[in-house]
RNA sequence: GAGGGUAUAGCUCAGUUGGUUAGAGCGCUUGCUUGACAUGCAAGAGGUCGGUGGUUCGAGUCCACUUAUCCUCACCA
């Protein structure tokens, strides 16, 4: 049968089809075989508010490869997705969404506000699942999972309960971050500083016994009603009397006392500094210390509240404002000192973030830390690359405790109930009905929901079925391998590590591998305020699924950035299009009655050659890919399947596949197997195209995703033949070379004379150059006398052209006085080197011998150069 | 303030444990309806690998210093 494909190749007339087909398949589901050795990567689960992109692209084109590749060289191979309830972002949504219909959460309560969430959930929570499939990803979906499942929500309760009981979950008053916007507070991870500008406020407060003022600075003029003392140095000379006066708070009018703690620094600022515990984390620590009150003046929406005096209802900014006006009205503003700050803000909205004072749950961090830093440490856990095990410990080393607490509705609630008549606390693994300590039935749950990244952080064992004992989490757990970027390493990756080896006893996964971020064109980040983000869904529909990752995978080097742009996938849906047709030739010269790819017995030196270099192919991106070296790995792929098998090979097979003879069989057989085997390399990276190639190929088994991946062969290591190859592919270019110079049109065969003392070697090329270097007739010899002739200069050769009209004698001279040139030069480099005692002693045999060999070489070719000068008079 | 990344062709980037003449894609120049592909073929121009010093027989690769740029962390009034 004669094959009819499409000139071009198009993604779209393939993609959907081939993975339903996988689907049908049920190719991607882990049977958890405890006979076969497992190889596990869970998702990092994206955001159910989410829509793909790049970032997404990038982290899940990475486990695809990584997890096809596996699964074709026969591990039990899960690739586990799941979606995260991402509490804060995803009620932001549906709080806008009521605002939208003019009513807020509170109109429609606890459960209403849930029911909402839940169907949001059921709407747009499988959008983002949809897409991870027009990437091809092969997930096992019969095992997805939800931050907020069942499952989850057991594993979530029971941690929490856990440590509890240990003491490694405490309630506590403390000072904690607070968005006003989203009326919660949030742990320090989810803290950015953004540089804003900003000033020193000077003021002076007097003292109470008229004796003059101190002068303190601020930043936060608004935060001044809350001030409940004024701390100095004990050791500073300047204000060692003063300890234990007081001062009055100008316009305010409260008096608050004069503190020593060595938190003032003598050489900072004035070095007295006003203490506001209620609203500054090294405040409140002061206030501690120095027995100080809190004063909380704010509100839970970033208002002056009530203790705010005449400043109550005013938003921090009015307020500030109000209070410096004021200040200098009363002559206590001494003076203002512009500067930059570093302001904290809100990861999710960006909302200045205020330090306050709350009653909130806390995961008490040294203790998990340290088991957690050692198992880093012991090679337990690698990072990929190495230099982020720094960041890790730099993270882990100077962790604070963890605010677990939301005051948000979506997520897990606080598994903890306050009785009304003890005022006791009861945390247990099922709802309690009475109070654990004084039996009374008077209980009430804790309105708090969980931090997002408290659920996250068990995703590798909760989504195995933990803590139950499941055949799944035996099998499965640890898991191997977590992609992610390194912007995502403190929230989640430290986390889950900490909490694995407190729970599970075992870190959660032998490697880390990070990657980067996608950048636009520009190289800045890719963001919808700049609205400078690229769809990877137009893309896809663009260019292909197989374009993108091929893009995406080509540029990877672990743990840095990319730049994305429209030219590097045009390069890649070229490349697509390559394979197509060079399957597309084979097909048409195919009849249908191949066999299954084999390697023939009677091959040629050409075969030799490709399957040599194809054998060394396999060993080459096996070992890439164990190393996570993926963009090598691809990169080896486009230039072995462009230049060596489409540019070379094909074009050398094409002489035997058009003489219908029984060489031609074998040529066919070559072509089938070298084509079908690298597509099975290629699979991991563009899984869609080589499907559909290698199900039109002569084939065996039901899809070249569970086909077996190659292996290095040392029947196909062919040495001599590939040296043969090199030189007579040597000896082409050097003829098409001069023929380019000289203008010489292709279609203008010329007679070639090849001088060689490889007479063998070059009898084989006879044909190849007919076909590639648009010889007409090659004659073989010793030596030739020819006048008029160009004559070329290989290591193995010296080849004449007889071309007496368009032989530019003095510009031929001066070629080959420019060749001579060179050539006397790398020969004088090799020379110094071979004559380097150092180097003789020192380097490496095969170094020093290869060398050599290219004395001799160097030498040879400036003798015939030599005799082509002589020749020319 | 601390830690880290990056610097290689006009542009975007590879370059694995130090080892022949530093690679690719895009762009550029020249030629080609070579019966798979113009999303192609062939040939070519273009780099003192940011700078200085060092280690080594040998450095784009390792070390020190330095410049530029980016990032992360940090409670600095």
């Amino acid at each position: 049968m004669a094959h009819e494909l499409a000139k071009q190749y198009d993604p779209k007339q393939v993609e959907d089809r081939i993975y339903a087909s996988w689907l049908k398949g049920n190719y991607f589901h882990a049977a958890c075989d405890p006979e076969k050795k497992p190889y596990t990567i869970v998702i990092p689960p994206p955001n159910i508010t989410g829509q793909l992109h790049m970032g997404h692209a990038l982290d899940n084109t990475l486990q695809d490869i990584l997890i096809r590749w596996r699964r074709m060289q026969g591990f039990d191979t899960l690739w586990l997705p799941g979606t995260d309830h991402a509490s804060i972002a995803t009620e932001a949504k549906i709080v806008a969404a009521l605002k939208e219909e003019g009513i807020s959460k509170e109109d429609l309560g606890r459960e209403g506000f849930l029911k909402r969430a839940w169907e949001w959930r059921a709407q747009y929570g499988g959008r983002i699942v949809e897409q991870l499939k027009k990437l091809g990803s092969s997930c096992d979906w019969e095992r997805e999972r939800f931050t907020l499942d069942e499952g989850c929500s057991k594993a979530v309760r029971e941690v929490f309960v856990n440590l509890y009981e240990k003491g490694l979950i405490y309630r506590g008053e403390r000072i904690i971050n607070w968005c006003t916007h989203c009326k919660t507070s949030i742990s320090d991870a989810e803290v950015e500083y953004e540089e804003k500008d900003g000033a020193f406020w000077h003021m002076a407060y007097p003292f109470t016994d008229g004796s003059g003022a101190i002068i303190v600075a601020t930043t936060r003029p608004e935060t001044i009603p809350g001030d409940t003392g004024v701390a100095v140095h004990p050791d500073d000379e300047r204000y060692k009397d003063l300890i234990g006066k007081t001062v009055r708070i100008p316009v305010i009018g409260r008096e608050i006392p004069i503190v020593a703690d060595t938190y003032a620094k003598m050489d900072k600022g004035t070095g007295a500094v006003k203490i506001t515990p209620a609203h500054d984390p090294n405040d409140f620590e002061v206030g501690l210390r120095c027995n100080l009150p809190i004063l909380n003046v704010m509100t839970d929406d970033g208002f002056m509240n009530e203790q705010a005096g005449k400043y109550a209802g005013m938003s921090l900014m009015e307020c500030r404002k109000a209070i410096v006006a004021d200040f200098e009205a009363a002559g206590a503003l001494v003076k203002i000192e512009p500067t930059k700050h570093e302001v904290g803000t809100c990861y999710r909205c960006h909302t200045s973030v205020e330090p306050r004072v709350s009653k909130q749950w806390f995961v008490k961090m040294k203790p998990l830390a340290e088991p957690a830093i050692k198992a880093v440490r012991d090679g337990k856990t690698k990072f990929i690359p190495e230099r982020f095990d720094k960041t890790y410990y730099n993270w882990m080393e100077n962790i604070r405790d963890w605010c677990i607490s939301r005051q948000l509705w979506w997520g897990h609630r606080i598994p903890a109930w306050y009785c009304d008549d003890c005022g006791k606390i009861t945390v247990e693994r099922e709802d309690p009905t009475h109070c654990a300590h004084c039996g009374s039935a008077h209980i009430h749950q804790d309105p708090d929901t969980l931090d997002t990244w408290f659920s996250s952080a068990l995703w590798p064992f909760s989504t195995l079925g933990w803590p139950d004992k499941t055949p799944e989490l035996a099998h499965y757990y640890p898991t191997n391998t977590l992609v992610t970027g390194y912007d995502i390493i403190f929230f989640w990756v430290a986390r889950m590590i900490f909490s694995a080896c407190e729970q599970m006893g075992e870190v959660p996964f032998d490697t880390v591998f990070i990657h980067g971020i996608v950048r636009d064109e520009l190289g800045r980040k890719m963001s919808k305020s700049l609205g400078n983000g690229i769809d990877p869904l137009l893309v896809i529909d663009k260019y292909g699924a197989d374009a993108l990752r091929m893009t995406l995978a080509t540029g990877n080097s672990p743990g840095n950035d990319m730049r994305y742009s429209e030219k590097k996938v045009e390069a890649s849906r070229n490349f697509a299009n390559k394979i197509w047709n060079a399957a597309r030739f084979i097909l048409m010269n195919l009849d249908g009655t191949e066999k299954a790819p084999y390697v023939p017995a009677d091959l040629a030196l050409e075969d030799k050659w490709i399957l040599a270099r194809f054998n060394a192919l396999v060993k080459e991106v096996t070992d890439n890919l164990e190393k996570f070296e993926l963009g090598i790995a691809i990169a080896k792929l486009y230039d072995f399947i462009w230049d060596i098998f489409c540019d070379w090979y094909i074009e050398l097979a094409k002489i035997r596949l058009q003489k219908h003879d029984e060489t031609t069989e074998t040529a066919k057989a070559v072509l089938i197997y070298v084509l079908s085997e690298t597509l099975k390399l290629l699979h991991p990276f563009m899984p869609f195209i080589t499907e559909e190639i290698w199900q039109t190929l002569p084939h065996e088994g039901e899809t070249i995703m569970l086909s077996p991946w190659p292996k290095f062969d040392e029947a196909l290591c062919f040495d001599a033949e590939e040296a043969t190859m090199n030189s007579i592919m040597e000896a082409i270019r050097a003829i098409r070379n001069r023929r380019a110079e000289m203008n010489v049109a292709p279609s203008k065969k010329a007679h070639v004379y090849v001088a060689t003392e490889k007479k063998d070697v070059f009898s084989a090329a006879v044909v190849f150059m007919q076909r590639l270097a648009s010889a007409e007739e090659v004659i073989l010899g010793d030596s030739f006398d020819l006048d008029g002739a160009v004559s070329i200069v290989t290591a193995d050769a010296k080849i004449y052209i007889p071309m007496d009209d368009l032989v530019d004698f003095e510009a031929e001279r001066k070629r080959l006085q420019k060749e001579k040139e060179g050539a006397e030069k790398k020969l004088s480099g090799i020379q110094a080197k071979l004559s380097n005692p150092g180097f003789l002693a020192k380097a490496p045999a095969a170094v020093v011998e290869g060398q050599r060999a290219e004395e001799a070489k160097l030498i040879e070719k400036l003798r015939m150069i030599e005799e082509s000068l002589a020749a020319l008079g």
